[in-house]
DNA sequence: AGCGCCTAATGG
DNA sequence: CATTAGGCGCTG
């Protein structure tokens, strides 16, 4: 960059002498450095720098540059820089603040969000024995804690304390080490763990030099199968990287800790010759874009209108499946490619795989970046390096690819814009597609939310005049939409003496697919495992009389309560509809619906897809294959089956227990449930044979089934809109979830009765704000804590925000009000469990 | 968050 | 009185 350049970004050339750095901790302030004279000059704002921290020191990121600081504290100096220039530009600084404001995030929270992980350095101590240690171990006697430390450090010297508290399961203070230091029996030595990026190291495992003789092993490994296994392929093809193990023997880690144990096996860690290039994608001649459909011509002229003229406007693209939104995407970022701006495109995490992101591929080649869960962090920050050189203009990801340091943003696509996985459920609790729209407007960008069956929120939005309406609404090809068949499984049990988990419909159905060599899902939706009590003789759920939600059955009282009101009801012997028996909701999983299937259809290839049975890369693919080839009759699975696939020969959908989704204590359940059983439904024969959808449930009378049957959004959105306006939900208002958790029941309501009479302070004054609540959390007990919920809910963002201000203001003074607690705040919560 | 310091609890 | 476990306040 020429001086002439740089004085045109940056008047001050950065002689400014002090820094203010804010860090990836819970701390809203910014902490001021003094620049050392020979970085003077060369730090920016954007850049991490890594500085002394009260005892430690940690990676900190400049947001700002000033020229006087405060003469009351002493600064501390700046040690080094991270990085040569900025990782995070003005624009990305100024996006992280909005969302530290907007979601009570720390700034820092907000920049770790929006940079790849394992950037950031760390100083460790790494602890050893020191002589008084040695003889002290030997001669005297002395308390257990310091005993077993120091023998663990004499084995395996150079542990840190994170380290130490692993092999010890922290049966000791995490003071400990440092006094045994100050009294001479540790030593140790800081060093910095450089990031996990720039390096590469790769762990190996070989066997042993000298091996036992083969008896010996053979006594050894003889109970334990997978020991042996492991064990013979190492003895067949030597020594191999850990990361190759773990694709064939995803379980791998067990039986390799035994090995190690019985002296077989060795672990070594090598520093491998850098690798960087991506396997080398095969230059395939693009594809050639098909011609549109008028439809999509009407949509695609007003879209370009919007890109071309650069300036910021929102579109919801509202599209059945198979209508050909995914043809809207690629024109539009076709044309920012054209005009030189770069284009994010969103997609919920599950729907990121090889066939969606094969499609931008052909037609684009290599100049998409993909950001999947799946890139190790060495990989990911290669694709996040390409973006900012420029060398790609398009990207495709999850979440957090909204953060793509695109210097030039002209387009966001918003795929699936109702998807609950845009929202991050850890601090800072954004939300990828308001995050998005936040963006687009700094940047004059355009922002297209795509959906068939768009979030209530959203159509709303697009209702007032806030985004503008496109639609799609016939299929490519005028394709059939596939028959919805509603089964009433109460029918089934009391007409028709069927009590298998599979109705006689769907079964039939297999049973067809079956003889015509065509495939079949069976969706199982396994969310939402709260307590849930229902009656199986006539679907009666219990709902809680002022917020429409089902009840939570808490087990420790056997009671019913609403977790957003804390209404409470007794739990009858019996239906008080029916007076048949009721029962308790238990998890019936897709392994034993497998099992089950299995067992229906002996000569069927039964396949499962779920998170568990898809621990590698490689056993995706080879569904993926064994599917397209038809070596599979029978898919099970969970949501994952349900997005980013096509199979054209699956032409049956069965859902096993729809009220599953539905049940679900949140009053987005019934929109939830709209929105996965027409997204199931819209898998089921996509190729020339008109698909055929079974739903199996207990309560065929609620309204979502009628929608989902006629594949009605408009229908829905109206009847669920009323609902949402009678009990004042969102769109009608805006919420914010406080949620306190503690080791004991009694302390967790107590904090959460606290907190509301601090809120409600908080909220004196403002209109349009209320409190409802506490009441116990709808997974009360979650890893041995005990979860309280209190909700604000405010008639839209600028009241709730002003209590939230007021609030964060009120807790300044005495911090510590919720002692062993944790106080977690959700702004526009998606998941209230 | 993570660290040192202070204090209260525990124990002999 | 000595040791240890937990809570508190601070980090520039």
């Amino acid at each position: 960059m020429t001086a002439a350049q740089n004085s045109k970004c940056d008047p001050l050339p950065s002689s400014l002498p002090y820094a203010e750095v804010v860090f990836n901790l819970p701390l809203s302030d910014k902490f001021t450095y003094k620049i050392p004279d020979h970085l003077l000059g060369l730090i920016e704002a954007g850049m991490r720098v890594f500085v002394p921290f009260g005892r430690r020191r940690i990676t900190g990121y400049v947001v700002d540059l000033t020229s006087s600081a405060r003469k009351d504290i002493a600064l501390k100096s700046i040690e080094s820089i991270s990085d040569s220039e900025p990782v995070v530009s003005t624009e990305i600084l100024e996006l992280t603040a909005w969302m530290a404001g907007y979601y009570g995030a720390s700034w820092g929270e907000a920049i770790k969000a929006a940079i790849p992980a394992g950037l950031d350095e760390e100083a460790r101590e790494h602890f050893s024995l020191a002589e008084d240690g040695l003889r002290a171990l030997e001669n005297e006697s002395l308390p257990d804690k310091t005993f077993a430390l120091l023998e663990t450090l004499r084995q395996r010297p150079g542990l840190t304390l994170k380290q130490l508290q692993n092999k010890l399961k922290k049966q000791f203070a995490a003071h400990l080490p440092a006094r045994m230091k100050k009294e001479g029996y540790l030593s140790s030595e800081v060093k910095i763990k450089s990031d996990a990026v720039s390096r590469r190291r790769e762990k190996f495992v070989r066997l042993l030099e000298p091996q036992p003789p083969v008896e010996e092993i053979d006594k050894r490994l003889k109970r334990s199968p997978r020991q042996k296994q492991l064990y013979e392929s190492l003895r067949d093809s030597g020594e191999q990287s850990v990361s190759s193990l773990r694709e064939r023997f995803p379980k791998y880690a067990e039986p390799l800790k035994q090995l190690q144990l019985k002296n077989l096996a060795g672990v070594s860690v090598k520093q491998v010759s850098r690798d960087d290039a991506l396997p080398a994608a095969a230059s395939a001649p693009l594809e050639t874009p098909p011609k549109l459909t008028a439809d999509q011509e009407k949509v695609y002229r007003t879209l370009v209108s919007a890109l071309d003229a650069g300036r910021f406007e929102v579109f919801l693209l509202h599209g059945i499946t198979g209508s050909g939104k995914t043809e809207i995407y690629l024109r539009c970022i076709q044309r920012m490619l054209d005009l030189g701006k770069g284009s994010i495109m969103l997609v919920p995490e599950i729907s990121l795989t090889p066939q969606t992101v094969g499609r931008f591929k052909a037609r684009f080649g290599q100049g998409v970046a993909v950001l999947h869960s799946g890139l190790s962090q060495r990989e990911r920050y290669g694709e996040w390096k390409r973006i900012r050189e420029g060398s790609v203009s398009i990207v495709v990801g999850a979440r957090s690819a909204i953060f793509a340091p695109f210097k030039n943003l002209g387009l966001i696509v918003v795929d699936e814009e109702h998807d609950a996985s845009y929202k991050q459920e850890s601090a800072p609790r954004y939300h990828a597609r308001d995050t998005a729209i936040v963006r687009a407007r700094m940047n004059n960008a355009t922002v297209i939310l795509g959906s068939a069956t768009p979030a209530l929120e959203t159509r709303h939005n697009a209702e007032t005049g806030k985004y503008q309406r496109l639609s799609l609404p016939r299929r490519i090809g005028d394709a059939f939409l596939p028959l919805v068949e509603i089964v009433d499984m109460r029918e089934e049990r009391k007409a028709k003496n069927n009590f298998s988990i599979l109705s006689i419909s769907l079964i039939n159905g297999i049973r067809r697919r079956l003889k015509r060599g065509e495939q079949t899902f069976i969706f199982l939706n396994r969310r939402g495992a709260a307590n849930q009590v229902f009656c199986q003789g006539c679907g009666f759920v219990y709902h809680c009389p002022h917020c429409s939600v089902t009840l939570t059955l808490h087990r420790e009282n056997d009671a019913l309560r609403c977790h957003y009101c804390n209404h409470a009801a007794r739990l009858a012997e019996a239906c008080v509809e029916c007076g048949d028996e009721l029962i308790r909701f238990r998890g019936f999983g897709t392994q034993k619906l497998q099992e089950e299937v299995q067992s229906m259809f002996p000569g069927a290839r039964v396949a499962r897809m779920d998170r568990d049975a898809m621990h590698s890369r490689n056993a995706f693919d080879d569904m993926f294959r064994d599917m397209t080839s038809g070596a599979v009759d029978i898919l099970i699975g969970t949501q994952m089956i349900t997005k980013g696939h096509d199979f054209p020969k699956v032409t049956l959908v069965g859902v096993v227990n729809a009220d599953l989704a539905l049940n679900i204590p949140d009053f987005r359940s019934s929109e939830r449930a709209f929105q996965l059983l027409t997204q199931v439904a819209g898998r089921a024969g996509r190729g020339e044979t008109p698909g055929q959808v079974v739903v199996q449930t207990f309560n065929p009378e609620h309204y979502v089934y009628r929608f989902v049957q006629s594949h009605d959004y408009e229908g829905f959105y109206a009847e669920e809109l009323q609902f949402r306006e009678r009990l004042n939900y969102p769109p009608y208002s805006r919420m914010a979830a406080f949620e306190i958790d503690a080791a004991q029941p009694r302390q967790a309501e107590a904090l959460a009765r606290r907190l509301k009479g601090e809120l409600t302070r908080a909220l004196s004054g403002t209109r349009g704000a209320e409190l409802l609540g506490p009441s116990p959390a709808a997974l009360f007990k979650l890893k041995n804590r005990f979860r309280w919920h209190l909700i604000l809910r405010a008639t839209g963002s600028g009241p709730l925000q002003a209590v939230l201000k007021k609030h964060s203001a009120l807790r300044q003074g005495k911090k510590k009000l919720f002692p062993g607690a944790n106080l977690t705040l959700d702004v526009d919560p998606v998941n209230l469990l």
